[in-house]
RNA sequence: GGAGGGAUGGCAGAGCGGACGAUUGCGACGGUCUUGAAAACCGUUGGACCUUCACAGGUCCCGGGGGUUCGAAUCCCCCUCCCUCCGCCA
């Protein structure tokens, strides 16, 4: 009745200070609880009222029924008033047991997940533990202390100038062997985990309800781009359309744990961090990202969790880039999430850590709100499934961090062995290769670029 | 965008005012038979909520919401979604 609330209303009645006491480890006021156990009861009296008056009805209507069928309808009569009244006091009641269910909901849907209970204890960033550093020993030459986006310019790679003139600030715009880049580490996301996760390729547009499951609403509604004519939401991560890919089914033991993959566009308002990160690729409006995505068994999930993690850690360390693990804490967990891993990449040019992946149990939070359970194989009532997702690759930048720290003595980026494979096989990107330095202003003298030389265009 | 058709259990597909939570077929599961299997035969086979230690019982669910009625899968209204044809289109 509440599938779209956060926990197992039965928890919440069962230990209430349990559920108040986890809650309020990721710094949320637990007290709209209370109100949720004094609903809650008020709910289910009225439901059995209901049930009770309801159950009269249909033995009355039985013995009209049965004195219709006799031919004495006329002793039907104050039957019939009777039952009249039953059914007017039960359509009464129900009302009040859904009005109160729907308060229940609403307030049940702004509530975040319970963190694990080995999820570390602390109220921001401050409080993560790093899990261990790797790569982080080497040293840096003074040619990888450029910032991506002086090398971008100085390349050719990106075009910000004009990316803002498309679509506005904070949105980016990659050239030549820039976008190629993009498309490369999209594929090397992907292919190396064939073995077992399934590629899917989902809408990136989604409704209401595909964002709600999820837990992307109704909280988050300003950090979403909305469409109104149609009421679409353009998709955050790929996790969204990913969990719905099951939403409302039950699903055959066998057949879990299901593991999916997906590239997509992610798109983000990124409400609150207005001039924060303006510069190169830290924090846009759009970008790519593949995401490594599975559905289990309770018992399942502390294995797959490690699947997801060891799969994007090996990502990320066979690019040869420096990075850490953190265990967030209870209080920087995201909303959905029970326990989280960052991967954080060090980007030697801009001087800071950035993360690229955050690999996340979100236990029975979103099924119970997407309604996706399992059967058990030996037997009983369906139960809810786990969901877990991950970031296989954030594409900007994991791309950043990787043209600084590639960055040679004479300007040109190396291309990582991993990599070439999906790069036509070359080894390095040189200044030849982008568009020409200080093209910004002006249409770049390159050929064939952006005309066609057959057909004259004065608009499209 | 225009016109029409549809939505019932895992699937297919009946039912069109009372004993229908729903005939039947397929699938799945269990059993009989068999060295094993197939075939045949027999049986089982939805979900949610509430009460109960349990046994068991009650209520709700035939796309969603509302109405008519003593009684609705069946009648009426609204909505959503899907399909077909035409138009447009990468």
């Amino acid at each position: 009745m509440y599938r779209q609330g956060m926990l197992d209303i039965r928890q919440l009645r069962a230990d209430p200070d349990g559920v108040k006491a986890a809650l309020a480890r990721r710094g949320e006021d637990p007290s709209p609880l209370d109100e949720v156990i004094e609903l809650d009861e008020r709910q289910r009296a009225a439901s059995r009222r209901a049930d009770e008056l309801r159950a009269g009805v249909n033995r009355i209507s039985k013995e009209v029924g049965a004195l219709y069928g006799s031919g004495r309808s006329d002793a039907a009569a104050g039957l019939r008033t009777r039952s009249r009244e039953l059914a007017r006091q039960a359509q009464e009641q129900s009302g009040e047991a859904d009005e109160l269910a729907e308060r229940i909901r609403r307030v049940l849907l702004e509530i975040g997940n319970l963190p694990a209970a080995d999820c570390p204890d602390g109220t921001g960033p401050d409080d993560n533990v790093v899990v261990r550093v790797v790569g982080g020993s080497q040293s840096y030459g003074d040619h990888q202390r450029v910032p991506h986006w002086e090398i971008g310019a100085e390349l050719g790679l990106l075009d910000p100038a004009r990316a803002v003139r498309m679509s506005g600030a904070m949105f980016v715009m990659y050239r030549g062997p820039g976008a190629r880049l993009v498309r490369a580490l999209i594929n090397y996301g992907l292919d190396r985990n064939r073995d077992a996760y399934e590629e899917i390729r989902p809408p990136t547009l989604v409704r209401t309800e595909t964002m709600v499951s999820t837990g992307h609403l109704p909280k988050f509604a300003d950090d979403a781009y909305h469409l109104e004519r149609d009421d679409l939401w353009a998709i955050p991560t790929a996790e969204v359309p990913l969990t719905s890919l099951i939403r409302d089914e039950i699903i055959d033991e066998a057949d879990l744990p299901m593991r999916f993959m997906a590239h997509t566009s992610c798109f983000r308002r990124e409400a609150g961090s207005a001039g924060r990160d303006t510069r190169g690729l830290l924090r846009v409006h759009e970008f790519d990202k593949v995401e490594l995505y599975g559905f289990c068994t309770p018992e399942q999930a502390p294995g797959l969790h490690n699947d997801i993690l060891a799969r994007v850690e090996g990502a990320i360390a066979d690019l040869g880039l420096t990075y850490r693990i953190l265990d967030l804490c209870a209080g920087d967990l995201g909303s959905a999430s029970a326990r989280t891993f960052d991967i954080e990449v060090y980007a030697p040019g801009a001087d800071r850590w950035l993360e690229v992946s955050s690999v996340s149990w979100c236990r029975d939070y979103q099924a119970r709100r997407a309604n996706i359970r399992y059967r058990p194989a030996a037997s009983g009532q369906p139960r809810a499934v786990h969901s877990l997702n991950g970031s296989g690759l954030a594409v900007p930048r994991v791309w950043a961090g990787l043209v600084e720290t590639y960055r040679r003595p004479d300007g040109a980026i190396a291309i990582p062995e991993v990599l070439r494979p999906h790069m036509g096989g070359i080894t390095e990107i040189g200044a030849a290769d982008g568009w020409p330095a200080g093209a910004a202003d002006g249409w770049p003298a390159a050929t064939g670029l952006g005309r066609s030389d057959r057909t004259e265009r004065h608009d499209s």
